[in-house]
RNA sequence: CGGAGUGUGGCUCAGUCUGGUAGAGCACCGCGUUCGGGACGCGGGGGUCGCAGGUUCGAAUCCUGCCACUCCGACCA
């Protein structure tokens, strides 16, 4: 992409209305726009980054045996009638009526609308375990909206639902979904920690809370130092196998959040060196809720035994919306964002110190098409404008490298290379620094 | 939803107390000089001052109502 015909308008001053670094840093490189409270346009460079994003997401899922499915944003109120939470919901779900005078939700959730998919389909146990699931975008009329995308009205979640026979059963399901969500996290360039969690008015007795650490984060975690340098279980663990050892690896460590911490049990259960305090930001979800929806909604399978029984469900959910502003608040420095390369917008800004100026413009071309050919996805920044503004809006927007081309390195044979996470500098010839960044 | 606050060109803000017909910086357009970390000079364009009423000879400014947005709190991917 040429910057000169591109769409990315960055901003030298914040909006006053921006508090927290991420929501700053999303406004100031041209990444979303505000169109009311809590809901978003995302700009070509926001956008760029929320696809990856989600990509890694949907590969993860994919890879822990989820099946993707899309979803409407729009659902019927019978549905969630049936369940009980039409009522239960409150003015967190925004209720629209059609022409013909019928109720519908803009879905904060898609728990009704899969079960009913469910059980029109799956008639039997022999086709259980099944996990189905859906990256789309929720609304959820919070009272206060705030903080950016990161508590928006509209966003966009990965939501799966597993289904099964029984709670042992729905337990495995619930492993895979614990282990892939820390490969997700992994990939993203995230430490995350899985923090029990009160499963709250979704019920259920097994539900842990995902979060990754933040210096800015919003809540306060405590967590034996351990279960971060664990770290994840990687890609290519036995997703069919026993996953129970690695989750309780990490599931019997101390971890929780302010509102569930425990000091006594803190200190009792965690070596004084190990204690750590962080701060960090909630990215994911994971419940089993049992029989909560299959119940009401009478989602049954015919068993072994000839009779039809309530499957046992569970939800996951990763905010993905959220998750562009948590990479943000975890990576980014005075001069901006600081971009994991696996979510990187552009991987390499090729910049042109001196468009127009004949040798100059052939190097940086040379280096831009060389780039493409790599697969680097190059932003070729050709904008006639001097060079610290250049270097002040690349490092604004966190692209990994920067290419420099310049009339004195030309003459020279040479190009700058930067890396923009350590301000680490080198001059070598063209094809070295391709080198460099071919990796 | 309780409490606090803010609405003035795209962005940051001054002007409001004390009413007199709207300003600065950045951004944008033109010309010139510049060009390795957000340049400078000259010229220019863009705002029914959130909306609606009211007071007044006259309202960004005072009064009333409404709307929007932000922050703190209780809840949440």
């Amino acid at each position: 992409m040429r910057l000169s015909r591109y769409f990315m308008p960055t901003l030298r001053d914040a909006p006053a209305d921006a508090q927290i670094v991420s929501h700053q840093l999303m406004l100031r490189a041209g990444m979303v726009r505000q169109e009311a409270a809590g809901i978003y346009a995302w700009l070509p460079l926001g956008l760029k980054v929320l696809k990856k994003i989600e990509q890694i997401v949907r590969e993860e899922m994919d890879r822990a045996g989820a099946i993707e499915v899309l979803l409407p944003t729009l659902q019927l109120a019978d549905l969630w009638r049936e369940s009980g939470r039409y009522d239960d919901y409150g003015d967190e779900m925004l209720r629209i009526k059609d022409r013909h005078d019928r109720d519908l939700v803009y879905g904060p959730t898609a728990e009704e609308v899969i079960t009913e998919i469910f059980r029109a389909y799956i008639k039997s146990y022999k086709d259980l375990p099944k996990n189905l699931y859906n990256i789309q975008w929720k609304f959820r009329d919070e009272r206060r909206p705030r903080f950016g995308v990161m508590r928006g009205r509209e966003f966009l979640m990965k939501d799966a639902y597993s289904f099964d026979i029984d709670e042992a059963a729905a337990r495995k399901s619930y492993n895979r979904m614990f282990l892939a969500y820390l490969n997700i996290y992994a990939r993203l360039g995230l430490k995350a920690i899985p923090v029990k969690a009160d499963p709250g008015p979704i019920g259920g007795d097994l539900s842990h809370e995902f979060i990754i650490l933040a210096e800015t984060g919003e809540s306060e975690v405590f967590a034996h130092g351990d279960l971060v340098e664990m770290g994840a279980p990687g890609p290519d663990i036995d997703w069919d196998g026993d996953l129970e050892p690695l989750v309780t690896q990490r599931a019997s460590l101390y971890a929780a959040s302010d509102e569930m911490h425990d000091a006594a049990r803190f200190e009792a259960e965690v070596p004084e060196g190990k204690r750590m305090t962080a701060r960090g930001i909630e990215v994911g979800h994971i419940f089993y809720f049992g029989e909560k929806y299959s119940k009401p909604m009478k989602a049954l399978v015919t068993g072994p035994d000839g009779k039809d029984a309530p499957i046992h469900g569970g939800s996951y959910g990763v905010g993905v919306s959220r998750l562009v502003a948590g990479i943000i608040e975890a990576s980014h420095d005075d001069a901006g964002i600081i971009w994991p390369d696996a979510v990187a917008p552009f991987g390499v800004a090729v910049v042109n110190l001196r468009p127009g100026a004949a040798e100059v413009d052939a190097v940086a071309e040379q280096a831009y098409k060389a780039l493409e050919g790599l697969g680097k996805e190059p932003l070729l920044d050709d904008r006639d404008d001097r060079p610290g503004a250049k270097f002040a809006s690349l490092d604004l927007v966190g692209i990994p490298w920067q290419l420099i081309v310049g009339p004195k390195g030309v003459a020279e044979g040479t190009v700058e290379l930067k890396r923009r996470a350590t301000g680490e500098r080198q001059i070598l010839p063209l094809d070295a620094a391709l080198k460099v960044i071919a990796g």
